[in-house]
DNA sequence: TTGGAATGTCAACAACACTGACATATACTG
DNA sequence: CAGTATATGTCAGTGTTGTTGACATTCCAA
């Protein structure tokens, strides 16, 4: 499975940027920059009572007002007993209401309060102030580099999850 | 804080790339993109009595053979008792060996064993063969931005663990 | 020789994930 | 209506990974 150098066999195109070391850059790169990116936010959960699960919950609620928690489940990649120990503390916090459905009584759907959406914009300003510094340096054309090599690096479920949640924000 | 869409208000520059949609984008593509990166590796250490923190731990120490205890601890970024139980299993279970330093001998410079070295390779063929078909697909001018947007996104004390490697391994 | 640095170890704890089992309410289906 | 399926919540137990704090050991250097 191990290619080596062998990928620079190929011979008229040029694939150097598909060798092992090429990529083993890429997977260092990732590590590293995952770090900066939760680094922020993971620095003014630290002071309150919540973590990463809960910034997570929060943003895609704020960002599907009204979702399942079956929907939300799906997009977080959790357990539901993971899921529900999040969002309890949460609701009993006041930061999220949880509506029985109206068509389907046994659905809950779940909505930011007034200090929920609060903290999802301390959060969020955080995350985004240093993903605009990092898309400023890069540039238009390297921040769509990003996305299409993101984009591929995502499970195929992922990427639906990903591809609804972009048009519904459009 | 909060840009809204005042971002397009710069006249002459095309910067709609950093308007709040764009870099919520850019948050979400991490946030799933990370679990597509990860998610081979994990299923294949769930099997074992490992978890992603043994995988770090190889994965460095064969980037960087003979690193001391200190080195890896600032590279990975958790603490020394973090880092010391999950190395106390490696060497436990011979995939790796701990030498005592020849010119300090309070350091300890980390090794594979042979059974480290393969599943070190077991490993990073699953996670290369994801970030190769994702290159791929995307191309090599996709592959540079996504380079640069990821270095621009790291800590600068980050920047430059991954930059020494880079060179390492160049 | 004293102080500091590097390392290791023990203990306690918290966040967050998992499985398995079970309860409840609701909805659908035959 | 009876039976099954779905959506959600909850309890109990477990594992990995991270944290602090305290303390011992070893070694180098002033």
């Amino acid at each position: 499975m191990s290619d080596g150098r062998s990928t620079s066999a190929y011979s008229g195109e040029n694939l150097l940027f598909l060798t092992d070391e090429q990529l083993r850059q890429g997977i260092e790169a990732m590590f590293f920059a995952y770090r900066g990116f939760t680094a922020d936010p993971d620095r003014i959960l630290a002071d309150m009572a919540y973590g990463r699960a809960h910034h997570r919950a929060i943003h895609f609620i704020h960002r599907a007002p009204g979702t399942t928690v079956n929907n939300l489940l799906n997009i977080l990649g959790v357990t539901k007993q993971s899921l529900n120990r999040v969002l309890r503390t949460l609701v009993a916090q006041g930061l999220v209401i949880s509506k029985v459905g109206k068509v389907d009584k046994r659905e809950r759907h779940l909505f930011l309060t007034d200090e929920g959406s609060r903290l999802e914009q301390t959060l969020s300003d955080a995350q985004r102030a240093r993903m605009r510094s990092a898309f400023r340096d890069a540039g238009p054309e390297a921040v769509a580099g990003f996305r299409t090599v993101l984009e591929a690096m995502m499970d195929t479920e992922m990427q639906r999850a990903y591809t609804r949640l972009k048009e519904t924000g459009a």
